[in-house]
DNA sequence: TCTGGGGTCCTTATCCAC
DNA sequence: TCTGGTGGATAAGGACCC
């Protein structure tokens, strides 16, 4: 709809015309509240703020029914209570989000196999390749909306179009509970109208940049000269949104991902001054980190903290790793290096490590350390060890047997780990 | 009125090698 | 040996997305 609150409702006729489209955006209508209601259908119809009710934490998802009162996502739960004093406050459940977007997206790959999730309640789909066995896009567009409804319980919205940009445009509009094809030649005319706030990547910073020259809608941008453009939001952000404003949008619909980073931040309740607690907290954020990495079998190429201030003030500091390590202790290490170089009079509130610059476990470019399941146990018992007594010890001396004669080595990762 | 947590990408600055 | 340009790597900050 357009609107945020769930009045006014779009949907095209599965047999609109959608000439040129290939790409489907599906979105879930306000999905973490939508999945409260089907795990307990007592919530259905009431005003839902999912987020934890303590001070600083901020709205997750609302429901339609919260959104009527300007509840949105990212506003502070205390303001939200303002705006909606009757909402219910559900805490989120996101392990349960996590395998109702399975369910989700695997009714998506039983129409085809391109499907880019692009985050736990929505994805794009190429369905080109597949218009022989189910029909037309929004054909599939609207057979997808029904069985999401019959098989998982709750709505979504679609955008049909011939590119990423307008599908996303297109199921935003459409939302909640609505689909909108905007078959090829429609394209320019879909976009001229719409605000510069619209398009994929404007943000509010973007946005005030083009207003005040002017710019407010895509047909603006369209008539702006590149050096306008540039001069407002910068040469990479200009090329693309013009390119965008002509309905040109060359992406294609990407079903693999590799993760750049992982990371952990955490804000306390109340801001903090204890030096000796934030390092212990650096180093439970860095055991977290490294567990991820671990498990997904990665190393850490460079760390880098985070740390905000009481007055919201942030700063990043990143340092790379001599060696490559998902060993918590040494990224605990790197990370406390870092906190120790900036001024630490101030109160902290948020804290942050994460692990970037990733690349495959197992010993770099050296690659010794591939499959090596007895050095994994014994990185397991040394986590283990830090997690229970905060410090562990282990002998380094190991042999690399591999029948590849390089003989012992040490394995980096054991320094530091005493 | 008070601003989460998980990320990606871009811009700018600085250093270093060639 | 000095100087300037260029380009890659690294670091810091910030906008944006869900």
């Amino acid at each position: 709809m357009g609107h945020g609150d769930g009045r006014g409702q779009i949907t095209s006729p599965t047999d609109a015309d959608d000439t040129g489209t290939r790409i489907l955006h599906v979105d879930m209508d306000a999905f973490y509240a939508a999945v409260e209601v089907l795990d307990d259908p007592s919530l259905r119809g009431l005003p839902l703020i999912i987020g934890a009710p303590d001070g600083r934490s901020v709205v997750s998802s609302a429901s339609y029914e919260a959104r009527r009162y300007g509840v949105h996502a990212a506003m502070p739960v205390s303001q939200a209570l303002r705006l909606c004093p009757t909402a219910r406050i559900v805490l989120p459940h996101f392990h349960r989000y996590q395998e109702v977007s399975r369910q989700v997206m695997a009714i998506f790959e039983s129409f085809t196999p391109l499907v880019e999730p692009l985050s736990v309640d929505e994805a794009f789909l190429d369905v080109q390749g597949v218009r022989r066995l189910w029909g037309s896009p929004a054909r599939i567009a609207g057979l997808i909306r029904e069985r999401v409804l019959d098989e998982v319980g709750i709505t979504c919205s679609v955008g049909v179009a011939a590119t990423k940009h307008v599908a996303k445009m297109a199921s935003t509009i459409a939302k909640p509970d609505g689909m909108l094809v905007v078959a090829a030649a429609d394209t320019l005319d879909f976009l001229a109208p719409r605000p510069v706030r619209a398009m994929w990547g404007v943000g509010p910073k973007a946005a005030e940049a083009l207003e005040a020259r002017g710019i407010r809608t895509i047909q603006n941008i369209r008539e702006s000269s590149p050096e306008m453009l540039e001069r407002a939001v910068g040469p990479a952000l200009s090329t693309r949104l013009a390119q965008l404003a002509r309905g040109e949008d060359p992406r294609t619909v990407e079903t693999e991902r590799i993760e750049k980073s992982i990371g952990h931040e955490e804000t306390f309740d109340h801001d903090i001054l204890d030096r000796a607690f934030l390092r212990a907290e650096l180093l439970r954020l860095a055991d977290r980190v490294a567990a991820r990495l671990r498990r997904a079998e990665w190393e850490a190429g460079t760390v880098s903290i985070k740390v905000r201030f009481d007055d919201f003030r942030t700063l990043n500091r990143s340092q790379t790793l001599s060696e490559p390590s998902a060993v918590g202790q040494r990224i605990g290490e790197a990370a406390q290096a870092l906190y120790e170089q900036i001024d630490r009079r101030d109160p902290v509130r948020l804290l942050g490590v994460r692990a970037e610059n990733l690349r495959p476990a197992g010993g770099g470019g050296l690659g010794l350390w591939d499959d090596d399941e007895d050095w994994r146990k014994v990185e397991g018992a040394v986590d283990e060890a830090v997690a229970r007594f905060g410090t562990a010890t282990i002998s380094r001396a190991r042999h690399i047997g591999r029948g590849d004669g390089r003989g012992a080595a040490q394995h980096p990762k054991a320094h530091g780990v005493d």
